[in-house]
DNA sequence: ATGGCCTTTATCAAAGGA
């Protein structure tokens, strides 16, 4: 079973992308972030001609989230529970007895803000939330653009960014609360490249520069931590012909 | 080096992203 993370940065002009990606890769579960769309806009017709279903929770102009997926899913839950919150950010889906929940965190602005407020309460009620989900479903991926650069060697320049919003105690604390529930950063099972990122600023010519910072993540219970066989960030839809500023991320599992 | 780019909605820029 392949499952992927990629914020898209709009679906509507990354929709040929999308389906490229998706007519290449063949995945079993695509998940995106930052669609940028209402509902009832979303390109259901074009996604089904690729052979996939889909499900979103999406707003006009922000946010949005969707999972397009071969097969159907079950149980789909589009907000955290016990979180008052209008921002589309979260979509848990099933498959079989595999959870798979999609996440977009706030991004948080900068450490001064209120949207950094925003974003540390966003991500207690979301831990809160895992806590009841992994008791349901141990066979569960939470997946997304964390908008979290969680160590050291996942910033191109720490020093430059330490305690900056990304990758400040509190947010690094949050993450890691997320992996002490019984959680594992996918991609740190495997060996991988040095300086490995999956988000670069379109400006600064950052990207060719390699300026850029691993945020986008794939968390696996220990049951799926078990089963999976490869975590690989695909730095070629970066290169793409008005490209996401954020890279795929994909992980293997034997299911 | 604090800003350069991109997307959206809406004008003759501004907001938000990260």
């Amino acid at each position: 079973m392949k499952i992927v993370t990629w914020n898209v940065n709009s679906i509507k002009v990354r929709l040929p992308q999308v389906i490229h990606w998706l007519m290449t890769n063949q995945p079993d579960v695509l998940c995106l972030q930052e669609t940028k769309l209402q509902d009832e806009n979303f390109p259901l017709a074009e996604i089904a001609a690729a052979g996939y279903q889909a499900s979103y929770a999406g707003q006009k102009t922000y946010n949005g989230v969707a999972v397009i997926s071969k097969r159907s899913c079950g149980e789909i839950i589009s907000s955290i529970p016990d979180l008052e919150d209008p921002q589309k950010r979260v979509l848990a889906v099933t498959y079989g007895d595999v959870r798979v929940i999609c996440i977009y965190v706030p991004n948080g602005e900068s450490v001064e803000s209120e949207k950094y407020q925003y974003k540390m309460k966003w991500l207690t009620a979301l831990n809160l939330w895992l806590q009841d989900e992994l008791h349901k479903h141990p066979k569960l991926v939470l997946l997304g653009d964390f908008n979290i650069a969680p160590e050291e060697c996942d910033v191109h320049d720490p020093e430059l960014w330490r305690g900056k919003v990304l990758f400040s105690q509190p947010e690094r604390d949050a993450f890691q609360e997320l992996i002490n529930l019984g959680l594992v950063d996918s991609f740190r099972l495997f060996n991988q490249p040095d300086k490995s990122y999956t988000w670069w600023d379109y400006r600064m010519m950052a990207f060719r520069r390699n300026i850029g910072m691993r945020i986008d993540h794939i968390l696996l219970s220990n049951d799926l931590s078990k089963v999976c066989t490869s975590c690989t960030i695909d730095k070629e839809a970066r290169r793409f012909e008005r490209p996401s500023d954020h890279a795929p991320v994909t992980v293997e599992l034997t299911l």
